[in-house]
DNA sequence: GACGATAGTTATAGGTCCTAACGCAAGAGA
DNA sequence: TCTCTTGCGTTAGGACCTATAACTATCGTC
């Protein structure tokens, strides 16, 4: 937990405008959720709203900007979910406590496939600007990953051969000090395995060949920590 | 191969149709590379063609069913490409070939990332109506992969569970004739990882972490098969 | 050579994002 | 309590988009 900023007392006018950006989000959510990230219209929302289009320019600088928001939103929610399978108290044993995990990153994009889209579908829009602040919700999701597989155990995996090694090493030494090279690259590998069972499942494409995506999960979930 | 329409001499109009159709397609293409599915505008790939705007919609119907046709010469292509690596001379043994599908597969990807996005990004526009011919294109392209899986052999992997099973078997009669249950689900989950691995690369991921992806790919590859 | 199909043109309707200029309400300070 | 300033929301409009309609001119075919 990053330390909060201060709590200052918000003013009445900071507190209208941040219930009003959360009602935008939410409206821009329920639109993207049928209408999918190209229908997303401002004038819309707008309407959803009882306001007229251009009103949401005082809380918004752009559409890109509210659909960042989004893209920081749903990772952060993201994350949370998977903290909370991770942190839940019933498997003390790591592996089920891994298996929990991936379990809950697909129920969480099955849940709200339009979301899990949002995060690893579209070329993001304001590229440059808001990078850093997309890279730093990522990572918080990794993290999640990161911890579980430490406990997993470092297991005898053959170290990444050398310049790998050391990239990883800073990487993690960025995020989860104890952490070696080896349940890095582990989890680089489990996040990509993950994301593409899940992606592919969510574009439906286990379902046009007639497969149930349920089971080629469950199928997949014994291979996934290699 | 399905059997080719027959190849009616074609008038000289239809000649010309089917020429400007393949330029305003790589016109299109061009727009695709550098201003994203979302840039993608008739106007402009009129301008670029030096003719203005609606004339292009006496070659296709809309810009979805452009993008759409986009996908499936997406699909065709990268079929290609795997065809040529499994099929190349030089390997003769199951494992090197299929290291080369694996990599034709990430270099294809690569050296056209706004195609490969093209192809699993977006939620597809024309859904229903050309859902089977894309269908139909992505099968092909997994075909390649059930060919050189194949070969590898069925190696004893536990066979999948019953409802499953018969899901696969199905589909890989449809496809693949001699292919068993436990090499369609190999299959189908070293697609998901090669996808995974690659779409993570492109959209950047490896490389916002400070992670050279080549060698991601290649601690990958070894692991990949299972 | 005359006819008919069709390629390409402009004009236009309806939609998008976003900016600009305005009026008015509501919070902040005395 | 009264004033002042902040800033919200409105409408108008520009620039762009897709797509259709009506028209002209050209080209292939008979």
């Amino acid at each position: 937990m990053p330390a909060m900023p201060a709590p200052e007392p918000l003013t009445m006018r900071e507190r209208y405008r941040a219930q009003v950006r959360g009602e935008v989000k939410q409206a821009a959510l329920s639109q993207l959720a049928e209408s999918g990230p190209a229908g997303l219209s401002v004038s819309a929302i707008g309407k959803q709203l009882g306001v007229s289009g251009p009103a949401l320019y005082r809380y918004f600088a752009s559409r890109d900007e509210l659909l960042t928001e989004l893209v920081i939103d749903a990772y952060a929610d993201l994350t949370d979910a998977l903290r909370a399978a991770a942190s839940q108290p019933a498997g003390l044993e790591p592996r089920p406590r891994f298996e929990a995990l991936a379990r809950a990153y697909r129920s969480w994009a099955l849940a709200q496939p339009h979301r899990y889209r949002l995060l690893y579908g579209p070329p993001l829009p304001g590229y440059d600007a808001h990078a850093q602040r997309l890279v730093d919700a990522s990572q918080a999701a990794m993290n999640q990953l990161l911890g579980v597989l430490r406990e997993l155990g470092d297991r005898t995996a053959p170290a990444p051969p050398q310049p790998l090694a050391s990239q990883l090493t800073a990487w993690a030494l960025a995020h989860d000090p104890g952490t070696g090279p080896a349940t890095a690259l582990r989890a680089l590998l489990v996040w990509s395995r993950l994301h593409g069972l899940v992606s592919l499942e969510i574009a439906g494409n286990f379902a046009a060949m007639g497969i149930d995506p349920d089971q080629v999960f469950e199928a997949a979930l014994g291979a996934l920590a290699v």
